[in-house]
This record gives C-alpha cells, sequence and structure tokens, in this order.
DNA sequence: CGTCCACAGGAATGACGGGCGG
DNA sequence: CCGCCCGTCATTCCTGTGGACG
C-alpha cells in the first residue's frame, strides 16, 4: 500500500537525517539536563521540597509566569531529581502525580489521573467523584509515604469547576494518618489567586515562586544551546537562531514557541530536502504553526462556534463590539437555517476563542456607551477560512464568499 | 458628580449522550 | 437492564462595572 510505503520512508528518512541529529530535544516536553536562567528557581523549588527526604511534608508551592517561561520544565525537572535522590539515598517513601488540568479539566478526571499514579485504576465514567476521592485515600493510606500533586494550569480547572477539589486536596491531610499531600498548583493567569477562597488562596500560597519572562539574548542562549543537541553541525546558521529567538522575545518571551519555531523550520527544510535551515524557513514554520493552531482549534470548537469564527473571518477579523458580531451571527444563521444561540452563549464563545489564542478580545469600556469587548482575529481571516473550507454545514459559505 | 449604557460574566438549571456498577 | 453519574452545550436570570455624557 501507498500509504505504508510512506510511512517507512518517513521513519528511514528521519533515522538518516540530514538535519536533525536528535529532534526530540525540541519538543515542548522534553526535559533537558540542564535549564538555563533558571538556577534560582531550581534551588528554590528544590529547598522546599526537601523536606520529604525526613518524611515531612513539604509546604503547598504556588508557581506562577507567563507561558514558555518553563514553569513546567523546571517543576517536572526537580521531581525526577528528587525522585532519583530518594531512590539512591532510599530515604522515606516519595510519590507524585503530574496533572495537566488543560487537559483534565473537570474534578473527576484529575481525581482519576492521581488515582492512576497511585496504581489505583478507575473508569472513565459512571462511578462518583466522591467514590473516586474514597479510593484515593485508601491509597494513600495504603501507600503511607509523601505524595506531591502537581497540577499544571491549576486556572482552567478552577474556571471550570471552581475551588472546591483545592480546597479538599490542601485539606486531605486531615484525613490521613500515615500518608502526606502536598500540592504545587502552576499557572500563567496572574489574577488566579485572587478568584480562590481565602483559604484555599492561604493554603495554596504558602510558598510563592515567580518565573520572569526570558529576554532576547536569553532565549538565543536557551536555542543555541538546544540546537546544538538537535542539528547536525553546520546545519543552522547563529543568525536563524537569533532571529527565532527575536520573533519569540516579542511574543513575551515565550521559549516554548521558539522551539517549536526551531523545530518545525528544521521540519520543513528536511523536506525540502535543503541541507540547512534558514531564515526563510522560520518563516514557513510561522505560517504552519498558525495553520496548525487554526484547525486544532476549529476541530476542536463546537458547531456554534464555528459559526462565530466564520462570522468574524468573514466580517475581515474586526468587531468593534460583541453585540455587533451577534447581529452578524444571526444574519449568517439564518443563511445558514440554523437556530442561533443567544448572546450569553456567544459571550462564552467569545471567551473560548481568546483562551484558544485565536482570537484578542479586549474588554473597552466606552462610557456612556457601554462596557463591551473589541474582538480582533489573531490570525488572517483567510488561514480561517480556509480551514473552515471543508467543514460539513458550512463549507459552502466560504466557497460562495470566495466566488465574489 | 451621578447616571446609565452595553455588555461581562457568575449561578442555577436542564437536555442529552455515553459509560459503569450492581 | 436500570439507575446513577459524568461531560458538553446551551438557556435563563442575574449582579457588576468603567467612564462619557449631561
Amino acid at each position: 500500500m501507498e500509504l505504508d510505503k510512506d510511512l517507512v520512508f518517513n521513519v528511514l528518512s528521519r533515522a538518516t537525517s540530514r538535519i536533525f541529529l536528535n529532534r526530540e530535544v525540541l519538543r515542548p516536553d522534553y526535559i533537558p539536563d540542564e535549564l538555563p536562567h533558571r538556577e534560582a528557581q531550581i534551588e528554590e523549588l528544590a529547598q522546599i521540597l526537601s523536606p520529604l527526604l525526613r518524611g515531612e511534608r513539604p509546604n503547598n508551592v504556588f508557581i506562577y509566569g507567563l507561558t514558555g517561561t518553563g514553569k513546567t520544565a523546571v517543576t517536572k525537572y526537580v521531581l525526577k531529581k528528587v525522585s532519583e535522590y530518594v531512590v539512591k539515598l532510599s530515604a522515606p517513601k516519595f510519590l507524585y502525580s503530574y496533572v495537566n488540568c488543560r487537559h483534565e479539566d473537570t474534578t473527576y478526571r484529575v481525581l482519576a489521573s492521581l488515582a492512576s499514579s497511585l496504581g489505583v485504576k478507575v473508569p472513565f465514567t459512571g462511578i462518583s467523584t466522591a467514590e473516586v476521592y474514597s479510593r484515593i485515600k485508601r491509597a494513600l493510606e495504603d501507600y503511607g509515604g509523601v505524595f506531591i500533586v502537581v497540577l499544571d494550569e491549576v486556572d482552567f480547572l478552577v474556571k471550570r469547576v471552581g475551588d472546591d477539589l483545592l480546597y479538599k486536596l490542601t485539606r486531605i491531610n486531615d484525613e490521613l494518618v500515615r500518608a502526606k499531600v502536598a500540592v504545587i498548583g502552576i499557572t500563567n493567569d496572574i489574577k488566579f489567586m485572587e478568584r480562590l477562597d481565602p483559604r484555599v488562596r492561604s493554603s495554596l500560597g504558602e510558598v510563592e515562586i515567580v518565573f520572569p519572562p526570558y529576554d532576547a539574548i536569553q532565549l538565543t542562549d536557551i536555542l543555541r544551546d538546544r540546537a546544538s543537541k538537535a542539528f547536525r553541525d553546520g546545519v543552522i546558521d547563529d543568525s536563524v537562531i537569533q532571529y527565532c529567538a527575536s520573533i519569540a522575545a516579542k511574543e513575551h518571551g515565550d521559549a516554548r514557541r521558539a522551539l517549536d519555531l526551531l523545530r518545525v523550520a528544521g521540519e520543513i527544510a528536511e523536506r525540502s530536502g535543503c541541507g540547512s535551515v534558514t531564515v526563510e524557513h522560520v518563516r514557513k514554520a510561522r505560517v504552519k504553526i498558525e495553520r496548525d493552531m487554526v484547525t486544532e482549534v476549529i476541530r476542536t470548537m463546537p458547531y456554534h462556534g464555528k459559526v462565530v469564527l466564520l462570522t468574524i473571518a468573514l466580517a475581515g477579523g474586526k468587531f468593534n463590539s460583541t453585540g455587533e458580531l451577534y447581529i452578524r451571527y444571526r444574519e449568517l444563521c439564518e443563511v445558514l437555517r440554523t437556530e442561533a444561540v443567544t448572546q450569553r452563549r456567544i459571550s462564552d464563545i467569545v471567551s473560548e476563542l481568546e483562551m484558544l489564542g485565536i482570537i484578542s478580545a479586549r474588554i473597552v469600556s466606552r462610557g456612556r456607551y457601554g462596557k463591551t469587548r473589541y474582538i480582533v482575529l489573531s490570525v488572517e481571516p483567510s488561514t480561517v477560512l480556509n480551514a473552515l473550507a471543508g467543514e460539513p454545514r458550512l463549507g459552502w459559505i466560504v466557497k460562495n464568499a470566495g466566488d465574489r
């Protein structure tokens, strides 16, 4: 079969890549052996966790920093090192569980994830959260050591289901005799703490660590370090690395973005048969990353979310207010012969699109003329239209609009 | 300096689909 | 197979609010 041939070809050509030595080190979830410019945070976190070597419960930690500032990498790095150390010293028992709350954004799923890292199997659905909770407690008591719960992007969880679970987790120690639980909460939302119940805030924020964004020089450092491991010698010029760093520096010092850019640029170079990665490949990578992001957003959006996106794209990507957007959305619904949802719902969809980074929706107050959101598409309208063209029930609109 | 617009966004609720324990 | 539970999408009702206008 043709497809099989391609798969084999791909695997083999990757193994003999002219570009990559080790592509893995550019992946977002890769944890490097060294984290340049994060020494202070590593030390701090290690310090905070050190009581567990004596079998004591470390303080709960709250970690704040913008996306791509190394929060997750540092946390995973330190926990990994601590585990290794604990094993080597046969120190008191220590387990941890890493949960990404963007993915596991319900109480049930977080608990299910915790349960599974304690070796307790729970079904996807079907039993109550209370039941999962008590199974976890039982497992913890059987285990009888220190258990660290890492809740990455914890703001997602709280936004969806409130801080009940956080409250329970920070209080679970009162119900435990043998085991001890500490929570590490990670977020990039600066206003997150304000929304918490004061009791949760004080216990989660026993200690706080702040991750400042990287500047262009630091980003260049990081990229150089990774590029030297990822690419073959002479494949990538330092100027290309600096170009990636400068793009990422403009986007709030996001190292993940910079690494993505580098990896995708490398993949494009490789596929086009070039022997080196150029600035032009980086530009193409930027476009590709954007296109993939849009495709992914559209894939996961409910139907009316897609209609809203289409409304915005057809209008050229800008709306002065949610109200205006809503009017145009209703018109589009009529053309589509679809029942429109309420403006309240559209408001939520707009928030969702904003969180996913496909639009920006700044709140503006126009005094006497009310308060609303100023909505701007963050990507090219044509990118959205292209991505929607294949969509059932509304792709035809895109084609008709293109005819004009 | 108070009013009042045009919403933001919280809370409660429900319909519906899907999965599990008993 | 039933009853319970969960997640998702949506509605209804609601309180809160920055700042131009009068």
